[in-house]
DNA sequence: CTGAAAGCGCTTACAG
DNA sequence: CTGAAAGCGCTTACAG
């Protein structure tokens, strides 16, 4: 076949439009140049954070991302499994499985590589999860408020977290030589409710000067603390957990915080699983070290008696 | 086939795990059950709300999605537009397409769904466009801040919009009797540099009583008004636009807004979609009722000099 | 009613 | 080097 013709042939199909079916020519190669992420839940911007990273590296490979969300229903997650299995995608990432084994089976059986984020249940344990520890940073964050003088830590979340912070908190706060308590609040409680709430355990504890709080409570916390007539950092040293980029120009000052860089590790997540696409699967457990402390002005001296 | 065979089949079948390849069914029936969204950028919770709602709706009518982000680069956008075509997505979601027409045709062409979201530029404008109008609401804000005694309007953005706002905002505060002032943000500009930025504006224009701001220029503003000694709403009244439901709990008290239901925009663009591949395209520009406004305490009289 | 064949749109090994 | 055939895993129209 000569050059000419071959550049003429490329020009014919340009100009009728041409362009191969992606779906044929997967299945003739049987793969999918598909990734799947099943999000257990959509409640955080964190998530868009960790998806934009994603998707950038999976793009640079030539993967597409199937998105899906369970909602935080079980039998939903189920669900979303068999259908990426259907779908044959080339690799999974789940964002904190629970009690779905059964349902990973066959990628199991296959070989297809599938990745645990964030946590996952005991049943999952055998499936490759890729995290971000925390406990270091959040030793740095207590080691620097007891250096201030803080001597008692309230940490404030809901009660299921797979990830299990509150041990990281309790552990770190303690060798700190913080007193940790911790207030759990109810899921999906509204801003002015946790705000009465947090206004009543403020004021009968006025010694926990320094306090850990996610993203969803912060609304409610800063209207306690002003309820009360306190202020940041004078009365309460605030720091928080994995503010999202997309929020961090909502509050000023910004606040202190164990600072997780998401979006890298939606990109990190695919580099494993590239790696693993390429016969090397990752350890039961892959460390991602992507968090730091920062501090602001939300931290400073606790008060004097 | 006896009943009890068929039943040996289905059962033998879920013994063996299998499971029918989704990729070679819909290769015969030439559909591939997926729904493509291309994004321009990732840069708002409020598209997390979006794809939710989308999310949703796709899953109950059996439709994947396959999730892309442009990055605010054209090139890429226009690529990932080939691609979406090249996987013969069943149709396609372009969030605020521009300069795309000439990758757009085969889908046109080839009668599949497209559908722009937010906004387009004039070359596409034969794509169908969803949007939620937002001006209405506009007027009711700004009849509600005339009526509070508000006399000039700030409104603060960055200058690039396709959904272009101001002029809404513009015409409606006129409308209501204010004088509209517009203050343009550099993209991308850093919270601290924003506030300092922000402090010298309304320094200069005390009379500029009500301000409506963006999300992401919220940290600056309340900063800004923080630092001049000033406070919300006792000198100034803010009202801010489709605040997303994942960051609502950040701020308290909250902000009046002109709130927007993005999660239900996603669904009813499926909605859209799902007519459309029924064989009734939409109108050239769906409006969606789905703005309101929601006022709360920082919005009051206006300061009397 | 059952079973084999054709075909969706590709790629690649193979024969000419 | 070129061209026709086989096959990826399904569904459906068709012959027996």
């Amino acid at each position: 076949m000569s050059e000419g013709l071959s550049e003429r042939v490329r020009e014919a199909a340009t100009t009728l439009g041409y362009r191969a079916n992606a779906g044929a020519r997967n299945l003739r190669l049987s793969r999918t140049m598909t990734i799947g992420l099943i999000y257990e839940r959509m409640d955080t911007p964190v998530y868009l954070d960790f998806l934009e990273g994603m998707s950038a590296t999976a793009d640079r490979h030539g993967y597409s991302i199937l998105v899906s969300n369970a909602a935080s229903d079980p039998a939903h997650y189920r669900q979303l499994v068999r259908r990426a299995y259907e779908r044959r995608v080339d690799a999974l990432l789940l964002s904190t499985p629970r009690d779905v084994r059964a349902e990973l089976e066959p990628f199991v059986t296959a070989g297809v590589p599938t990745l645990a984020l964030f946590g996952r249940s005991q049943d999952c344990s055998d499936i490759p999860l890729a995290t971000v520890p925390q406990g270091r940073t959040i030793g740095v964050a207590a080691d620097r408020l007891h250096e201030l003088g803080h001597r008692r830590a309230l940490y404030i979340s809901t009660a299921t977290s797979l990830s299990d912070r509150w041990r990281s908190v309790e552990a770190a706060v303690s060798r700190a030589g913080l007193d940790p308590v911790r207030h759990i609040v109810e899921s999906g409680i509204a801003t002015a409710e946790l705000r009465e709430e947090l206004s009543r355990v403020l004021a009968a504890d006025p010694a926990a000067t320094a306090i850990f709080a996610h993203g969803r409570h912060l609304g409610g916390l800063f209207g306690a603390i002003n309820q009360l007539g306190e202020s940041i950092p004078d009365d309460r040293s605030v720091v928080t957990f994995t503010d999202s980029r997309l929020t961090a120009g909502l509050i000023d000052p910004p606040l202190s915080s164990i600072h997780v860089d998401t979006r890298e590790f939606g990109e990190q997540a695919i580099d494993i699983v590239e790696v693993w696409l390429g016969g090397s699967p990752p350890r039961n457990v892959t460390a991602l070290d992507l968090a730091s402390w920062r501090e602001t002005e939300s931290v400073a001296a606790a008060p004097t008696r």
